[in-house]
DNA sequence: GTTGCCATCTTGTCAGGCAACTTGGTTATG
DNA sequence: CATAACCAAGTTGCCTGACAAGATGGCAAC
């Protein structure tokens, strides 16, 4: 076996195909609302079958690059721009890529955390209550307290009330989640002076939120997330 | 150009299905890891054929939910997450999508800042300054000058040299770039004055930039920001 | 000149089939 | 008996061919 596992998975004929296509359309190849050559057409040129470009074609809709019209043809949206973004991650062991989606979600978490104080509902400061207790509970018990870690943060983007937010936090925080658990499995010593002290800067950053003071939740959270990424830091030193 | 909406594009059912299998797969009715059925029952199963459900599947695939291996089968991706994440923007219409996304936009581009000063080379303060330059031309020339604001920020989040912030980014500004143009095309009167404050208001980022000062940099891009979409509710109210 | 109709093109969908690959059991061999 | 080679079934990847539904442009009739 090569020592790339799974890093090089055969890329489909529809994968090359969309990825041509998605760069012609961004090299301005075809001009945005230009109709685009046929499937029999682009078969041809491309040397390949007829499923084969719709299967292409149809990833490129489904991103929003293209609409098409039964009879008509496809088109390039107009306005050149996706209206989806998508985001890649390839892999985990990457190392710059972990650091680079750390400062999106602090940049994320940190202005969550300021229009969550702003616009924090009772309901919401309930539900941040009762996460902070379920997290004290894990504590105690013992446990990693991971899934009680992010449903409070997972509660603050709640809070905010922007769907992007949400989505975009969420998304992060599975890809971050793995992290964290296998590093904390590993240094399980360290494990209750540490928690206890994301305990105290959770506390913070729930206070600021009670008291609707946007500033000050803004920097517990900066200061939360900092301190985070710091222990994470150890916690990947050691592995 | 055509009168015709294109709100209500069909729904194909290749589309059905990938959101039907979508569904099923977040729902756990498929397991992480597990293989789901092959092509040829799920065609049966669902009473379309099978490059319908090639097609579905190939869009899973693109999207990271599943991976397929010739000759054994399909099987939904582990860690229950996708490994891209996709932000749909429906329709600018949407008054309150507009706003979330600006808010978005300004939570990147106020930490992407930040990071820029912090990072920045030589080289990208001689860009930033280049296109300080090239704004000051515009509103002299009397132009609108949308192309080379959106240029001066790409230069920022280029500083930052985070490859997520960067796309992100231009993203966004596509999105939001078509609303700055046709609301300033429409007040005309009122650009030169709005201009020679957002000129003022970039050089104040730049010199915090240049300075490496992380947090005077952030504090511009927030004031920035915030005057900018200011800015932008007057324009949309005429609207 | 206007209107209605039709041939033609394009997309959406289906059916069938072959090649490449994986898998598990079976058989031959030591 | 254990092990290794082998083969057959199942599955994905891809192709050819074909028909239905919708759109488009030109042609003919009025």
């Amino acid at each position: 076996m090569s020592a790339t596992s799974h890093l090089d998975r055969a890329p489909s004929l529809a994968d090359v195909l969309a990825q041509r296509l998605e760069q012609d359309i961004a090299q301005g190849h075809y001009a945005p609302g230009e109709k685009l050559p046929s499937e029999q057409q682009l078969a041809t040129t491309y040397g390949v079958s007829r499923p084969i470009v719709r299967e292409a074609i149809g990833r490129l809709k489904h991103d929003g690059l293209v609409t098409s019209r039964q009879g008509s043809g496809a088109f390039v949206a107009e306005s050149g721009g996706a209206s989806v973004f998508r985001l890649d991650v390839s892999n985990f062991k990457d190392r710059e890529e972990i650091e680079s989606l750390i400062e999106l979600l602090m940049a994320i978490e940190s202005s969550a955390t300021e229009l969550a104080a702003q616009r924090r509902t009772e309901q919401d400061l309930i539900a941040l209550g009762h996460q902070l207790e379920a997290m004290q509970a894990a504590i105690e018990r013992g446990d990693s307290g991971v899934d009680e870690d992010v449903a409070f943060h997972r509660a603050i983007v709640e809070a905010t009330k922007n769907p992007f937010f949400m989505d975009l936090s969420t998304f992060l925080d599975r890809r971050v989640r793995h992290f964290i658990r296998t590093a904390r499995a590993n240094t399980a010593k360290l494990q209750t002076g540490h928690m206890m002290a994301v305990q105290d800067e959770h506390r913070d950053i729930f206070n600021a939120i009670r008291d609707k003071d946007a500033q000050r939740a803004r920097q517990a959270a900066e200061n939360h997330l900092k301190r985070a990424a710091q222990r994470l830091a150890i916690y990947m030193k050691r592995v």
